[in-house]
RNA sequence: GGAGAGGUGGCCGAGCUGGUCGAAGGCAGCCGCCUGCUAAGCGGUUGUGGGGGUAACACCUCACCCAGGGUUCGAAUCCCUGCCUCUCCGCCA
C-alpha cells in the first residue's frame, strides 16, 4: 500500500507509474474524497474536543452537587453531530482505503519501461544449453518412461492440474527440498515451517487481497485461504510488530506447498508439471533497513541463482519491465531455466523488492538505534526454487538417450543414487 | 464437543461500585547527581498513529487499555459479537 500523503503530494509520479503499469485508475476521485475526509476530520475533532472539555466540567459540577442539566442537553446535541460526522467519515475512509489497497507499488527508476513481457530485459546468462545427439523429450514423456510421474491418477484423485510423483520422482522432490533448505540455512537464512492456511489479514498484508481473490483457494466456514506462496505466512510473521534496528536484516527460508487457482490460464501449459494447482516451493524472505533493500535484492537473487549453478542448470536473469512486474513489487528479477523439451527459458524463480509496500499494509516497523519514532522496514522475497519446475529442469537437462536421467552431483547424497532408470 | 478463567504501555502488574486515567506501582531503558572503580542510592525522563502547526524543533488537538459494535453528557471500567490465551473434562493424529 502506498502512503496517502505520498500519493497526495506526488501525483505526477503516481500517474506515470500507473501509465507504465497499464493501470487505468483515476486519481481524481481519490483526491476529492481525501480532501473531504480531511476537512470533515478536522470538524469532527473540534467537536470531540468540545465534548471532552464539557464532559469534564459536568463531572466537576456533579461532585459539587450542582445542576448540569443544561450542559448535558447541549452535549446530547454535540454527540449526535459527532455520530453523523463519524458515519460520513467512515464512508470516505472506506473509499480512500479501498482505493489505496488496489493501487500498485511504484516501480523503481531502474525498472525498464515496457508494456508486457516482451519489454523485459535480459541481465545475464549462466551455463550453456546442452547439445543433444538425439531429440530431447518433454519431462512428461521422461516421467512416463521412468514411471515416476502419474498425471492420470492425479486427475482421478483431485482433478486437472494436479500431479503425483512416485518412486525416484517422489524422492527427487524430497531431495530438492532438503538440498535447497540446507544451502539456504548455510547462508544464514533461518528455516521456518509456517501455517499454509492463513487468515484474511495475512493475505491483505502481502497484497494478495483484496485484488487477487480469484487466484486463491478459499476455505469458507470458517474463512481461511490456502497460501499461493510461502511469502504470505513468512512475511506476516512480523505483522504488527516493531523490530529493533540491530535485529535487521532478518532472513528466513521456508519450504511449503503452494496452492493457486490458475484462473484464466486455461490454454497454458496444460501438460506436465509446469502449471499446477498445488506445487512445492522453497522461499527466501527478508526484512531489511530501507537503505539496504536494493543491495539485498541482489544478494537474495544470487542466493537463488546459486541453487541453479550447483545443480548445473543453465539459466538467465531477466529484469521485469513496468508492464510485467507484480502488483506489490517495486523491482523484480525472474530466473529462467533452460528447458530442452521446450527449447525455451522458463521462469523458475521470481525475486522481488517490495520496499515499504507490504510493510505498510502489514504494519511492520522498526526503531532506529537512538532515534525517536518508527519507520517501515523493507521486505523482499524470492523462490529458491520452485521444486516442481526444478524437477522438470533436471529431467529434461539430464536425460540420456536410453531414457534414463543422470542425478546432478549436488543431489547424489540426498538421492542415494547416480542415475534414475 | 462440555465447564471455567483471562486478554491493560518494552515487560510485570493495579484500576474494572463509569468522570480529574494515556492510565498507580515495580522492572528495564535514557539523562543527570553522588561514592576512588563496580554494585547500591537520589532526582528527572521514556508509547503509537492521525490532523493542525514550524525553516526545523516547540507546541495544540484527536484516537488507541485484544478487535468490532452498543449504552451514556462522559467507558480501560457497563452490555453484545468475534478472535486469541490458559485450566479442567471428553475426543483425537
Amino acid at each position: 500500500m502506498l502512503d496517502s500523503k505520498f500519493v497526495r503530494e506526488n501525483i505526477e509520479i503516481i500517474k506515470e507509474s500507473l501509465r507504465n503499469r497499464n493501470y487505468a485508475l483515476s486519481l481524481d476521485e481519490f483526491l476529492k474524497f481525501e480532501e473531504q475526509r480531511r476537512s470533515l476530520l478536522k470538524e469532527a475533532e473540534e467537536l470531540r474536543n468540545r465534548r471532552n472539555v464539557v464532559s469534564e466540567e459536568i463531572g466537576r459540577l456533579r461532585i459539587q452537587k450542582q445542576d448540569a442539566s443544561n450542559l448535558i442537553d447541549e452535549m446530547k446535541l454535540v454527540s449526535d453531530k459527532i455520530k453523523a460526522f463519524d458515519a460520513q467519515l467512515k464512508m470516505l475512509e472506506e473509499n480512500t482505503n479501498e482505493f489505496l489497497l488496489n493501487m500498485p507499488n511504484v516501480p523503481h527508476h531502474s525498472v525498464p519501461v515496457g508494456k508486457d513481457e516482451t519489454g523485459n530485459v535480459e541481465i545475464r546468462r549462466w551455463g550453456e544449453p546442452r547439445q543433444f545427439d538425439f531429440e530431447p523429450l518433454n519431462h512428461w514423456d521422461i516421467g512416463a518412461i521412468l514411471d515416476i510421474l502419474d498425471f492420470d491418477r492425479a486427475s482421478k484423485i483431485a482433478g486437472a492440474r494436479f500431479s503425483l510423483t512416485k518412486g525416484a520422482g517422489a524422492k527427487l522432490e524430497r531431495a530438492l527440498m532438503n538440498f535447497m533448505l540446507d544451502l539456504n540455512t548455510a547462508k544464514g537464512y533461518t528455516e521456518v515451517f509456517p501455517p499454509i492456511i492463513v487468515n484474511k489479514e495475512s493475505m491483505r498484508g502481502t497484497g494478495q487481497l483484496p485484488k487477487f481473490e480469484m487466484e486463491l483457494f478459499k476455505i469458507s466456514d470458517p474463512e481461511f485461504y490456502l497460501i499461493p506462496t510461502a511469502e504470505v505466512p513468512v512475511t506476516n510473521i512480523h505483522r504488527n510488530e516493531i523490530l529493533q534496528e540491530k535485529e535487521l536484516p532478518i532472513s528466513y527460508t521456508a519450504y511449503t506447498p503452494c496452492f493457486r487457482r490458475e484462473a484464466g490460464s486455461y490454454g497454458k501449459d496444460v501438460r506436465g508439471l509446469i502449471r499446477q494447482h498445488q506445487f512445492n516451493k522453497v522461499e527466501l524472505v527478508k526484512f531489511v533497513r530501507p537503505e539496504d533493500s536494493y543491495h539485498e535484492l541482489e544478494s537474495l537473487t544470487n542466493a537463488a541463482e546459486d541453487i541453479l549453478q550447483k545443480l548445473g542448470l543453465p539459466y538467465r536473469v531477466v529484469a521485469l519491465c513496468t508492464g510485467d512486474i507484480g502488483f506489490a513489487a517495486s523491482k523484480t528479477y525472474d530466473l529462467e531455466v533452460w528447458l530442452p523439451g521446450q527449447q525455451k527459458y522458463r521462469e523458475i524463480s521470481s525475486c522481488s523488492n517490495f520496499i515499504d509496500f507490504q510493510a505498510r499494509r502489514a504494519n511492520i516497523r522498526f526503531r532506529r538505534e537512538g532515534k525517536k519514532g518508527t519507520e517501515f522496514v523493507h521486505t523482499l522475497n524470492g523462490s529458491s526454487l520452485a521444486i516442481g519446475r526444478t524437477l522438470v529442469a533436471i529431467l529434461e537437462n539430464y536425460q540420456q538417450k536410453d531414457g534414463s536421467v543422470v542425478v546432478p552431483d549436488a543431489l547424489r547424497t540426498y538421492m542415494g543414487m547416480e542415475v534414475i532408470k
